[in-house]
DNA sequence: GTCTCTGTCGTTTTT
DNA sequence: CGACAGAGAC
């Protein structure tokens, strides 16, 4: 390939970015700009036209995701050669350099990585232990201190130092927990997601050759979403470009949506201040959307004074106008989500994958999701965590932790009773005791239990049964592929044999996911065939698992729609978008609008929000909403009022204009509620929700419906009505079909059924 | 040592 | 409203 192929097809500014490829640069790219794909040329042309070898290039994404499709990318361009690239997150990047190094700081080389059940259970014991109480210290609130504090490169002295002058009366209390927290992580040998990323500064900076070896292997260094990194990360990256400061930093700082979590958008509008002699390029052509959504999205984002003027442009259609619908409850706009997906593949040949529902919290998902659901529409909700946060999991991979680093007491003490073996509470507290006044980890204490004489006979003899169990285990890890040895887990602990005992529901889906794990152990073992160095399989497997997150497993291409939150829809696209909630108080967050710097946050989110979408954006809210146990009235978002209403058309639930006439503000401003609300109340009488639509619904809503009916369903085949609930809209059918279907709830509006 | 009830609290969460 | 955690009852 020459290096004509790898420019083919880019702008001027995507090729001066990838041809610029000595000393620091500074890509600005807005959304949509094509980053990635300049990213990997970059990469490539760096390779293949001059001539740097893969292993010096590193670059650094905040997702596995992310690393994932780079590294694809750039295999792709180049061959295998790709593979020899360092494409990685910044906390496996970290995980990586320690797992050589750590023993420099005192830690074990087979450290484990703590994960936020631990973190909150060590904080919670070391409150009991200090004698603070949880609901004034809430321990939630802590972590996330300690967890900024970390971020911010402060050790608990500096944290107190540093926070003293505020007067607030808890810094101290805060500062003594850190400083406990560090201790019992290190007897632990655990690291927190936070400590990753310190820790390889502090071992740089006490092992000056370690920073050198790694500053002459990275000669070229590239950051993607740089306005995401913190004060740790953004230090990290100077440490190591220090040599060659051939630094390639690519990011948006309009979409720097994780300042609360020490993101600091300075770091990407300063860049050119830590490198003066820094090239800037700016990638302000957009690929993705049409020219209407690309407008509405400079027009919200102009309202942020802290930003660099930027202007994104298209050469896509002028495309669609804005839909805007306020809802008279969730329930309607769930409603009107559906009939327009629905119509949307009617009348566009969209299919379900096309579409994305975006909203500020997860507890909006709910309501979508019943509606979804009885719609009999494909969903999938990304977030949440599901999977690996599932309790059956937490205790396997506790045991896992447990068995790759023995000193872990954390996972010990998770799963010393699970399943119950008769040690309970007061048992391990005395058992911890025991260890710490012998200075042994717990697990040392159970293997030595028999010396102790404070505990009763019975729990003396259910510990040193269980550390017999699990000493026996450990001897056979470095004989065992990861499936095995969970296997092995399963049999001698009982875990699984309890389970199969009781037959309830419960216990059978938590054996199936159970199962499911299973075959992640699998595909990790055939991934690692050669486990050579002894238990560095299981040590690797752990954390793989534990730097996995919701994003990475969202699947490209599903036929299902998609359901997120703002935050997790960053870096996506989709033809179809819509923004669900533009109220106040809810986006942006009541607790923002005060706040001038959250709120400008908050518009990042939906600017974001907005740019995610190709064709077509639908933005809805709620005239009035269940919150916390209350009805509530929010008025529109002010986000909405931001947007040229030339580029937008409000509709009622019939899908008419209703701002056709020359209304000014179709909106439900604080200032004209009454008006906005009448212009777009969604009842318009019994009769108006079928006229709309043309084809996809047979109106099965219209039709009235008893128990008794006989329907026809395209996948389900024929069923029975065995029961009506509600009336109109809100018509809900449980219809009984041939197994295996069985009965279903059906939202008689929106069911593609007919009468028989 | 385990089960059930009551009280509290309520963003977002790339790792 | 509903999840989840901690305190009390068996």
């Amino acid at each position: 390939m020459s290096k004509n192929e790898l420019l083919v097809g880019m702008n001027d500014k995507q090729t001066e970015a990838v041809l610029n490829t000595d000393g620091p640069l500074l890509i600005m790219a807005g959304a949509g700009s094509g980053k990635t794909r300049v990213l990997t040329h970059r990469i490539a042309y760096l390779i293949q036209d001059k001539q740097v070898l893969p292993w010096h290039i590193l670059a650094i994404t905040f997702t596995n995701k992310a690393a994932r499709e780079m590294k694809e990318r750039v295999v792709n361009l180049l061959g295998p050669s790709g593979n020899e690239v360092w494409v990685s997150t910044f906390h496996a990047l970290c995980v990586r350099i320690l797992r050589r190094n750590i023993d420099k700081l005192g830690y074990d080389r087979a450290f484990t990585i703590a994960g936020t059940s631990e973190q909150q259970t060590l904080i919670k014991n070391i409150l009991k232990d200090l004698n603070y109480d949880p609901k004034t210290y809430n321990p939630r609130s802590i972590l996330s201190s300690i967890s900024n504090a970390k971020n911010d490169l402060q050790s608990p002295a500096e944290f107190i130092a540093k926070n003293e002058s505020v007067g607030n009366p808890f810094i101290k209390v805060i500062g003594e927990v850190y400083d406990r927290y560090q201790k019992e992580l290190h007897r632990n040998q655990s690291v927190d997601f936070d400590d990753l990323i310190m820790m390889t500064i502090q071992l740089f900076e006490q092992e000056p050759e370690v920073l050198k070896y790694y500053q002459d292997k990275f000669q070229y260094i590239h950051v993607d979403e740089y306005q995401d990194t913190n004060e740790a990360q953004y230090r990290l990256v100077h440490m190591l470009g220090e040599k060659y400061e051939n630094v390639c930093v690519v990011g948006d700082a309009d979409q720097s949506i994780y300042g609360w979590r020490g993101a600091n958008m300075n770091n990407i509008l300063d860049f050119q201040d830590d490198y003066p002699s820094a090239h800037v390029t700016l990638l302000e052509q957009n690929y993705r959307s049409t020219k209407t959504i690309l407008k509405a999205a400079n027009s919200v984002i102009q309202n942020n004074d802290e930003r660099r003027d930027k202007n994104l442009w298209t050469e896509n259609a002028v495309g669609e106008k804005i839909t805007y619908y306020r809802a008279q409850s969730e329930a309607d706009e769930s409603r009107f989500v559906v009939t327009n997906i629905k119509s949307e593949m009617n009348d566009n040949h969209y299919s379900y994958g096309d579409f994305a529902v975006l909203y500020r919290t997860n507890a909006q998902s709910r309501v979508i999701e019943e509606t979804l659901l009885k719609s009999n529409i494909p969903y999938t909700i990304v977030g949440g965590h599901k999977f690996y946060d599932r309790k059956e999991i937490q205790d396997i991979l506790a045991y896992l932790t447990l068995m790759a680093n023995p000193s872990d007491s954390m996972s010990l003490q998770r799963i010393i009773n699970e399943p119950k073996r008769g040690i309970g509470a007061a048992s391990v507290d005395k058992l911890v005791t025991f260890a710490n006044e012998n200075n042994w980890s717990v697990f040392e204490a159970c293997q030595n239990v028999e010396l102790n004489n404070e505990l009763g006979s019975r729990a003396r003899k259910a510990i040193d049964n269980f550390g017999a169990v699990m000493t026996d285990l450990q001897n056979q890890v470095p004989k065992l592929s990861v499936t095995d040895l969970t296997n092995e887990i399963l049999e001698k602990t009982g875990y699984l044999a309890t389970l199969k005992a009781s037959k309830t529901l419960e216990a059978s889906a938590r054996i199936e996911n159970i199962e499911e794990f299973l075959s992640v152990t699998k595909q990790f073992d055939d991934a690692h065939p050669d486990s050579e160095e002894a238990g560095s399989a299981l040590v690797d497997f752990l954390s793989d698992l534990s730097l996995v997150s919701a994003q990475d497993d969202i699947a490209e291409n599903t036929p299902e729609v998609t359901l997120m939150t703002l935050h997790a829809a960053k870096g996506l696209e989709f033809p179809v978008v819509f923004m669900i909630g533009m109220e106040d108080n809810i986006f942006p967050l009541s607790k923002a609008m005060s706040d001038s710097k959250e709120l400008e946050e908050e518009r990042r989110l939906a600017y974001v929000g907005i740019t995610r979408a190709q064709k077509k954006l639908y933005l809805t809210n709620t005239f009035s909403r269940m919150l916390y146990g209350r009805r509530q009235t929010n008025p529109a978002s002010q986000f909405i009022e931001e947007i040229n209403p030339d580029l937008i058309d409000a509709v009622n639930s019939n899908g008419r204009s209703t701002n056709g006439g020359g209304l000014k503000t179709p909106f439900d401003t604080p200032n004209n509620r009454q008006a906005r609300f009448a212009n777009s109340s969604p009842y318009q009488g019994p009769t108006s929700h079928n006229k709309k639509t043309s084809s996809n619904q047979s109106g099965a809503a219209s039709q009235s419906w008893i128990v008794g009916d006989k329907v026809s369903h395209k996948a389900w085949g024929t069923g029975t009505v065995v029961k009506v609930d509600g009336t109109g809209e809100n018509m809900e059918l449980d219809i009984a079909f041939p197994d295996p279907t069985g009965i279903k709830r059906l939202l008689a509006a929106f069911a593609p059924i007919t009468k028989e």
